[in-house]
DNA sequence: ACCAGATCGTTTGTGCTCAAATGTTTGGTG
DNA sequence: CACCAAACATTTGAGCACAAACGATCTGGT
């Protein structure tokens, strides 16, 4: 009777599920103290730097945020000089966030998020370790019904990187 | 050259781990609608429930907590009725959280947290997959570097279920 | 030209999370 | 006995996250 193993196995996957979500945590505040900025900060602000100029509510959705969230962001981002708020001409309901030359220059030198180290780690793995992997995800997010959660996004765009390396 | 396959698995492999923080969340916030609880709370009350009067600290340590999260917690379920303080007469810095018997009557037909779907759903498939996932997860959070994150605690507390279903 | 409805950004209110500071109690040590 | 460091819970302050409500603006239909 081999119940007793699965349940095992099963405490195995649930502690490890549990320390990914501590280690993306732990990264961000780490990230905070090398910049000063936050973790959610320092992502908008990547977001912003290289899909140029964007309305509140593109932002939002590209960060999976609510657009009242995303508004205390760009306060405080914009507190510290590094964006600046833009009315458009032609809808002047939106209101466009770019960066300042100040952020431009913070950006360069501004750490990875957890998401680079993930993919980086991730590509120094075997093309079949890959798919395996793809699959237990697949799996994973399946069990808990969320095959569509993000509604088709092209949130490829804050991945995806060409060739190698050099996400930034 | 397969460097371009290789960076289309790994942003699904980003995508589903997004999906798996999404899923997450999302079911934290169904079972608020269901119970009036939000997800911390309920979570707090389930660990109460089954391990007895707990210290803050102690309930701060099993929840992956800072014990002044804890203690906002614990002020809007006493704030319920569901639980209750108690200050420690053999140390009286302590401070013990127990059920009120309103709360008892509450944990018993209150909704799985996210991490019971998990265990449930895992339990159904095989337990070769169950090992592939296990080591497949293992390499995600030793890229991360998150090894040793959760010190050997008996978190297992909160997730083994010996036999079969019931992880309540 | 007007009005109903949608869209957009913002504000408000509640809750979660941590770091840092505070106050209390305990257990030693001089 | 007096003092002090450690442990404990709490308070305070800042940021993040969402729902709900709001004013301003744009759109489509009449």
């Amino acid at each position: 009777m081999k119940g007793r193993e699965k349940a095992i196995v099963v405490a195995d996957i649930i502690d490890n599920i549990r320390r990914v979500f501590q280690a993306v945590n732990e990264y961000s505040k780490k990230a905070e103290r090398e910049t000063g900025l936050t973790g959610p900060q320092l992502w908008a602000i990547k977001v912003v730097a290289e899909s140029g100029p964007l309305k509140v509510s593109e932002l939002a959705r590209r960060m999976y945020l609510h657009p009242a969230t995303v508004v205390g962001v760009i306060d405080r981002l914009e507190g510290r000089g590094l964006v600046s708020r833009m009315r458009s001409r032609e809808d002047r309901r939106v209101v466009k966030i770019e960066l300042t030359e100040q952020g431009k220059t913070l950006i360069v030198n501004a750490p990875e998020v957890a998401q680079g180290l993930l993919v980086r780690g991730l590509e120094t793995l075997e093309h079949e370790q890959l798919l395996r992997m793809s699959v237990d995800l697949e799996r994973l997010v399946e069990i808990l019904g969320a095959q569509e959660l993000p509604p088709k996004l092209l949130l490829s765009s804050e991945i995806n990187l060409p060739g190698r390396s050099v996400p930034k």
